[in-house]
DNA sequence: ATATTATTGGAAATAGTTTCCATTAAGGAG
DNA sequence: CTCCTTAATGGAAACTATTTCCAATAATAT
């Protein structure tokens, strides 16, 4: 696929390349397209997005792009224990929108939360230091995840 | 298979039966496996701890019990992301030893820590409510894993 | 001890993800 | 701008973890 026009968004090709990756319009396309929702999406439902933009992107190339943005930094993977993996951006242009979730375990919903995050991240930046200096990792991120059920499970149920 | 001798931990039997569950001698040897261990297991581990003394016990079995233990509230499924899912009791005959995960992406390694935990713990509690009141949602638990580097790959590398 | 009904093992099916390999295109050098 | 090297690609096939199916078996209430 010729890559004619890709001047809309650049703000992660430093990365990217730093990391030795080369820009491509698959790749320009899947951050297009993890850019443009708030949801989370799976490898399937990025192929299908893009798909019906450019019928030529295979699901092997969603996967090997999703698996080096994620190297890369610039995606994180999430497991909502659905059987596949949800990929988002870390962060948006802007660095605009860290959240976390809370999961239904009925429904499967997914609420991205950001109340408390301060304070979540103000511990968080504690816990990673001293983690980090008794066990010696270099810590990249974290993930927090509360699960339970939603309240239009809990009425629809009792 | 008969169940002929369950005598040495029955802990566990009111929350199964609770659920409407039985108690069988497949389902007696996966948790006995899940105590006597302080490791994330797979299925597949569970199945080869377990066929060494009962050879008769399939892996759909393994699966089945590991789903019905998680429904039960008995056991935690986690991923650390190894494309197979680990499982982990909850708490263990005596309520001990609740922790959070520090994930090694370079070799996979998962360290349990405790360090922090109180502190973790209590803003949890905290965010939960809030969480709890403003979505509607009951919370049943939560999960925290940090990913970075371990020593050892840190110091095998640059 | 018996009847009811959940649980079981094994084979086969499924689903998500990865591998393989010949072809194409990105990015640096000239 | 063109050439060259090497990474990236698509599609089919392979793979792996997990689930489904069903007849046989065993756990509990009576």
């Amino acid at each position: 696929m010729p890559c004619q026009k890709r001047c809309g968004s650049q703000w992660w090709h430093g990365k990217v390349k730093d990391c030795g990756y080369r820009i491509t319009a698959g790749r320009e396309a899947i951050i297009d397209v993890l850019t443009a929702t708030q949801d989370h999406l799976s490898a399937e439902d990025v192929y299908s997005r893009i798909h019906a933009r450019f019928p030529n992107v295979g699901l092997t190339t969603i996967y090997r792009t999703l698996d080096m943005l994620v190297q890369a930094g610039l995606v994180f993977r999430f497991d909502f224990g659905d059987g596949k993996s949800r990929y988002e951006l870390t962060q948006g242009p802007k660095g605009e929108h860290h959240h976390h979730h809370l999961v239904c375990t009925e429904c499967k919903r997914v609420i991205d939360y950001t109340d408390f995050i301060d304070d979540e991240l103000e511990l968080l930046r504690r816990t990673e230091k001293g983690l980090s200096q008794k066990y010696g990792f270099r810590i990249d991120k974290h993930m927090i995840q509360f699960y339970g059920v939603c309240g239009d499970c809990l009425r629809g149920k009792s």
